[in-house]
Order: structure tokens, then sequence, then C-alpha cells
DNA sequence: TCGCTTCTGTCAAGTTTTTCACAGCCTACC
DNA sequence: GGTAGGCTGTGAAAAACTTGACAGAAGCGA
């Protein structure tokens, strides 16, 4: 129990780590790699590897002092972990131009997020295939996800329309939700949202393209140092 | 020259705050709001005014103390500050689903980024229109970044293509990557990299949800606490 | 068996980021 | 004019995160 209650208390900079970790492992186990140390690991994600031990220091460590990590352990360790040891059904709504996109993206289903369900109100777009599944009428929506057992939903549909559906997804059960849409959403305690902005990605880069290129124009003007 | 450089030195955090600033900044001046307090702004994107006001403090402040921020100075001079006081001609290159929902997405040309060329490799793409662009060869796209002046492209090519069209995207002066391939690329140092992983981010997300789960059953469980 | 190397788990030190606290400025109202 | 309230800029305190250091376990070869 109390091992249970640390999973989760863990910092933010080490969830966004794990799923990183998890990836290169299975790059490993692809191509039959067995063991595998925290210094090889964490040189091939460009950090350090006592911060790598330090991650997996959180959840009890993966293997003893001596032993280098087993990547045939480690992957479903992780897995279990980051809570895809069953595959997590998940729905897309909003079937746009992204909707579309991201149930076209085969990545998903290869990570444990198999798509169950794609929704739209736009009668034009329901009906129509995408990898073998047709585009649902919203109306749906709460039968599917009682049906399905669905807990994660991606939300590519207007801002105009995000907070609605939203209030849809969570009656319906829905827990977490990964937001596309460039508004704000309003949830009940309990339900995770996490906000991909990609204006705020394009603008970050924006920010250090900007002050790279100054760098090098200095640089050019003055190449040996101030 | 001071301050320049000043301007660069931020950390990454802030730097990932500001589009979220100019963001509900845009929104405010959209509405007609004229003046804005620190702990109002940061209220609306639920952080601590205190933050905000040390975020701006990077950039020597945007304000006198007893005054309010107006909105009509600060929206220029974080545009300026993140880099797009002019547009920044953009490249999208792999024209699947992903690069055409991004072509689509019109916030992009809103925000500041006009997508000034798609390009793939495929003859079946080449030549479907997107939002009145036609998808160019790859051939071309050294010849369009040097005409267009393109410092930033957006990578949405399979992982087995993505060093090797980086390689050609840095050769012709590009110097900001947005990288949707879910592969890590090499680039010579000068060259931004944002590696935007929708399969990490789902997963982030995911192991929260498993957290959020399990603590709802805990408390399920024993309604008042251990 | 012994010594050597490599490895993890662990904790302390170091660094970065966030939050607090407050001096001083400005407006508005009495 | 004076005073109260609200505001920013600023630096110091607190918290969070990363890195370094090392004890002890395991494997390997002689």
């Amino acid at each position: 129990m109390k091992k249970n209650r640390r999973t989760c208390d863990v910092p933010d900079a080490t969830i966004h780590r794990l799923p990183l970790y998890l990836e290169k492992l299975k790059l490993l186990q692809a191509i039959g790699v067995e063991d595998v140390s925290s210094r090889q690991l964490a040189e091939s994600l460009d950090i350090k590897a006592s911060q790598l031990r330090h991650d997996f220091h959180y959840f009890g460590g993966f293997s003893r002092p001596g032993r280098p990590y087993q990547v045939n352990k480690l992957v479903p360790a992780l897995e279990q972990i980051i809570g895809i040891s069953e595959p997590q059904p998940t729905a897309i709504v909003g079937a746009g131009h992204l909707g579309q996109a991201l149930a076209n993206y085969q990545n998903l289903e290869m990570h444990g997020f198999p798509v169950q369900g794609i929704f739209d109100v736009n009668p034009k777009l329901i009906g129509l295939e995408i990898r073998g599944q047709p585009v649902l009428d919203m109306d749906e929506i709460e039968t599917v996800i009682g049906r399905e057992g669905i807990r994660i939903a991606i939300l590519t549909v207007p801002a105009t329309a995000a907070q609605a559906v939203t209030d849809r997804l969570v009656a319906a059960g829905v827990v977490g939700i990964f937001n596309f849409a460039p508004t704000d959403l309003k949830v009940p305690e309990g339900v995770i949202v996490r906000n991909e902005r990609l204006a705020v990605g394009i603008m970050s880069l924006s920010f250090k393209v900007n002050c790279a290129v100054k760098a090098a124009r200095k640089k050019a003007s003055k190449p040996d140092g101030e």
C-alpha cells in the first residue's frame, strides 16, 4: 500500500521521461538486446545516468546493485506504471483534419492506445471510414464510451465546442483528456487534462531560433568573442 | 548589448510560458481590455502572479511600479521577444495526414507562421491543393527556402526519412525544426529542434489517469482516509 | 578463493525554478 | 493635500529537480 501511494507521488519531470525510457527500451527489445545499464540507456537519451537511476528509484528500482537492467523485465514494468499493460481504448472526438490525422497515426495503437471510436457532429463526416472505422455521430458517444470502457479521449474539436464536449465526456466516464483545442477546459477534480498547444510549441521554437540567429550574427561580427 | 544577451539567457520554463501569456493577452486585446494586472493575468493562466512578474523581469519588465500592464504595449513586446513581429514563413515537409492537418490548421498563420510551402516525395500527393497551395516536389525545397527566407520547418515525414530530410533543410538554411517524427535528429550547433512526440504526451496522460483512478478507488473503499 | 571491474540503490550536495516579502510608485477618493 | 489601496520590480527564501559520490552486490578471470 505504501509503495502504491508512492507510485503516484512522482515529479512531473520524471513522468515525462518515462515514455522516453519505454520507447528506447522497446527499440532495444526489438533488436534483441537483453541487458542494458543505466549509463547506456541514459546516454542514448542524452541525460545523466544518475538521473535515470533516480527516476527509477521512485518506483523502487528495477534491478539490484551489480546487475544491469533486463530489457524484458523493464518494458512490462514501465508499461504497468504508465498504465498500458492492457491496451487503453481511446476515443477521438472531432473528425476534422487533425482528428483524421491522429486516427490514421498507427503509432497510437502501437503504443497501447487503440482508437475505438471517432466522433463528429458534421453529417458530411459521419460514416467516413478511417483505417476501417467509420466516423460516428456524437450522439453515440456515451454508448460507445460505456461499452468499450473508454477512459481516455483525444479532443480535436473547435475551441468553441471544446467545453461542451468535455462535459459530455466526463459525464460518460472519461478520466483523461488529451486536448488539442486551443482553449482551457474546466473539469471536476479527478479528471486529468493535458493540453497540447501546437501554437505554443512553435512559438517556443521561434524564440530559440531568434536567439540562435542573433547569437550567430554577433559571433560573425566579433569572431574572437567579446 | 548587455540587455540583448540577457534576452536569450532565460529558463526553459519561462520560455514555454511566453506563448501562453501572449495568447491570453491577444484574447484580452480582442475584447478591448486595455490594462491588466499581473494578478489578473496570472489567475487566468492558473499560475502565481509573482511568477509572471518574475518571468517578465528577465526582459526588464514591461511597466513601472504602481501601473498595471498595458495590453496594447505588452502584445507587440512579447511578439518581438518571441520573434514574430514579422510573420515567420514556414515550410511543412511531409504532406501525409498530419502534414495536411497542420497545413489546414489556420491558427498557424494567425500566430505568425504562414505556411509558404508544403513538400513531399510522393507523386500522388504532389500538386494536391491545400488551402490554396499545391504540394510541391521535395526537389524544389532548397529553392523555396532560399526564395522565401524560410527559417522554420515543420517535419511530418516518416521516422526513416527524418534525418535525411533534416540534413537537407539545415543545408538550405533552416534554423528551427518542429519535429513530429518519432525519432531523434542530429543537427549542427546553432540549429534548434523541438520534438513533438504525441505518443509521449498520451503516455504521460495515461500515467496520471492511472494514478487518479487508483486514488479514486482507494477513496471509495476508505471514505474517511487512512 | 581472491581481487578487479562493473553495476545499482541511495543519499547528500549543487543547481535551477518557484514563491514570498517588501520597497517604492501611482491613482483615486475624501 | 493627504491617505488608503493597489500595482510593479526586485532580491531573498523556499521548494523542486539534477548531479555527484559512494557503499555494497554481482560477475569474471586467474
